[in-house]
DNA sequence: GCCGTTTTCGGCCCGACTGTTTTCAGTCG
């Protein structure tokens, strides 16, 4: 089950599409379409508010306020329902085929009576397009090529696989004779959990070189468009890619540009023009006169708007703007602040490595402590006994020796019943160093239920951590149906930590949550669920969740110094 | 429909590329 402000995002989004295809005001739409935005990534439950709270949403007025209250009271929003019985649903689909927006979807339907994507795929093959004004030949081709590559592809990109491409690209392109600079920009620089695209930047006096080398790279199956300042492929794997090139001294404002995300784009170029000055991809110019302000860093874009520089994972127009203008942007916490790890595998269970390799890979990354928290017994297929537990926990402490320099923790990876009860009783737990507990089954549990076992789960004193909460695997299955304001509280209230899980398959919390968490003291663990001495990296993942949740140090027991973990795993001596 | 340090009315981010309507609309990001 989805979050109500998901639910009420995609309806706001089906009303700005349905005002586009049926000629409304454009401003209209975009307003809706800005609402929509606000509202799914508000941190706040929508369904707590009333109508007037509802407005305190920035891009949320008395009218669409009215029609998420109307939503919530009536489970409908009268005026959409309106638009959908004058459009069928199949038009709006239309719209997911790339080279087809609002205004050719309405066409197809007003002149040939087309009202699905298959319906579409059908007249294309039948040459019926050519009827329509607008279509010629290549337009069929592209519609149908374009209807293709939706059924195979579908999705977006786990974030990292399309960072294992992206930085081969830029080695690609960064060694191309005559490139200045070259970086990866868009979603992938804001660390989204997904992308839909890999947009890397270039500078170069001459542009075709790059362009050249970019099409040509063996992995590269299609291009898109090719032209002297943007160039997009496609990967064999269906990934698309954009190559943007422009001259040196513009670096600065075009890698804000291709950073992203538009809604912090809209908001900076706003405060541009009321400083009667113009930003684009080219640079800060003032508006009267055309000539160039700066454009040549980052820095010195944002210093000309008269602000600090913001990190990339806050530019999603979610108050960044407004902290920087207070001074008030938060110290982030980085990959480097990691200090351990406090969720892995090994053999015992279903981990690839043995104890002693994960080991000694983690002490490669310069932890000062490192848990291994192998699955508990109820996880049955994992065949856990009483004995096994202990003798690696023998086997751990022989090789405390090994590693002077790094604390080694035993751990375990509880499951949490569905009445919220775990594996052990609880003198056995307390011969652990620190205990991991996550929701492994009976995820169709209601949502009372779920937030039963959770709360229950927070509340043994011998739970330090609660693992990849909602389960969630992005693309794959959708997140448990609980009620997270009261896990928070309650995770907050005792003491335990949730965990950023950094798995690319999860990143569970995800961003927004764990921001909202936040505000109710929740403490946080960066976890690698290391499977694998490769996923010991993975970490780098879940500080991105973090970043974009406006994280600090503070925020994160896995950066604090052992000793201060230490008192915070005495979670009994809190209360 | 939303919003306000030029505005309660009149704006609303900006540009590239494509295909096709020989001058531009539509789509995309």
């Amino acid at each position: 089950m989805t979050r109500l402000n998901d639910q009420v995002q995609e309806l706001l989004q089906e009303y700005a599409d349905l005002i586009s295809i049926t000629g409304g005001d454009a401003f209209r739409a975009r307003s809706y379409e800005k609402a929509a935005r606000a509202v799914g990534g508000h941190p706040e439950d929508v369904a707590r508010l009333d109508a007037k709270g509802l407005q305190q949403i920035p891009g949320v007025g008395k009218s669409t306020a009215e029609k998420i209250a109307e939503y919530l009271a009536t489970g409908r929003m009268s005026a959409l329902e309106a638009l959908r019985a004058k459009i069928p649903p199949g038009v709006r689909e239309m719209m997911a085929v790339p080279s087809v927006g609002p205004k050719r979807a309405l066409a197809l339907y007003r002149d040939l009576d087309i009202a699905s994507v298959d319906q579409l795929a059908e007249a294309v093959r039948a040459d019926r397009l050519s009827e329509v004004a607008g279509f010629g030949e290549r337009s069929g081709e592209k519609i149908l090529h374009g209807i293709e590559l939706m059924r195979q592809s579908g999705g977006r990109t786990l974030l990292d696989a399309a960072t294992e491409q992206a930085e081969q690209i830029v080695r690609a392109i960064s060694a191309v004779p005559g490139c200045t600079r070259c970086a990866y920009a868009g979603s992938l620089r804001r660390m989204r959990e997904t992308v839909g695209d890999i947009d890397v930047l270039a500078t170069a006096e001459d542009s075709e070189p790059l362009m050249t080398a970019l099409t040509e790279l063996p992995y590269v199956a299609e291009v898109i468009v090719r032209g002297p300042t943007k160039t997009s492929v496609r990967t064999a794997k269906g990934l698309q890619v954009d190559l943007r090139v422009v001259p040196e001294e513009d670096w600065g404002a075009a890698l804000v540009y291709f950073t992203g995300s538009k809604a912090h784009n809209i908001k900076l170029r706003t405060m541009a023009v009321r400083a009667g000055l113009k930003l684009s991809e080219y640079g800060l110019f003032d508006a009267e006169s055309g000539e160039k302000v700066v454009s040549a860093t980052e820095d010195e874009v944002y210093a000309a708007l008269g602000l600090p520089w913001i990190a990339p994972p806050l530019r999603e127009d979610r108050g960044e703007v407004e902290a920087a203008l207070r001074g008030e942007l938060p110290d982030l916490v980085a990959e480097s602040d990691l200090r351990g790890d406090l969720h892995t595998h090994t053999d015992l269970t279903d981990g690839l490595a043995t104890l002693e390799d994960m080991i000694d890979t983690a002490a490669a990354r310069g932890y000062s402590y490192y848990a291994v928290t192998d699955h508990a017994p109820d996880l049955v297929m994992q065949r856990m006994t009483d004995e096994k537990m202990l003798a690696q926990r023998e086997q751990l402490r022989g090789l405390a020796d090994r590693h002077k320099r790094m604390r080694l923790l035993h751990g375990t990876e509880l499951n949490i019943g569905p009445d919220g009860g775990v594996d052990w009783p609880a003198e056995f737990l307390a011969g652990f160093d620190v205990c991991v507990a996550s929701v492994h089954s009976h995820f169709g549990a209601d949502r009372a239920a779920q937030t039963r076992r959770l709360i229950r789960a927070c509340e043994n004193p011998h739970v330090h951590v609660i693992g990849h909460l909602t389960t969630r695997r992005i693309g794959r299955r959708g997140p448990i149906d609980v009620d997270l304001d009261a896990v928070f509280e309650a995770a907050a209230r005792t003491g335990t930590a949730i965990e950023i899980n950094s798995s690319p398959q999860r990143l569970d919390l995800r961003d927004e949550d764990v921001q909202r968490a936040k505000r109710y003291g929740v403490k946080f663990s960066i976890d690698s669920d290391a499977h694998a001495t490769g996923h010991l990296a993975y970490p780098r993942y879940g500080i991105g969740t973090a970043q974009r949740a406006w994280l600090t140090t503070e925020d994160v027991i896995n950066t604090w110094t052992w000793q201060r973990l230490k008192k915070f795993l005495r979670k009994d001596a809190l209360r």
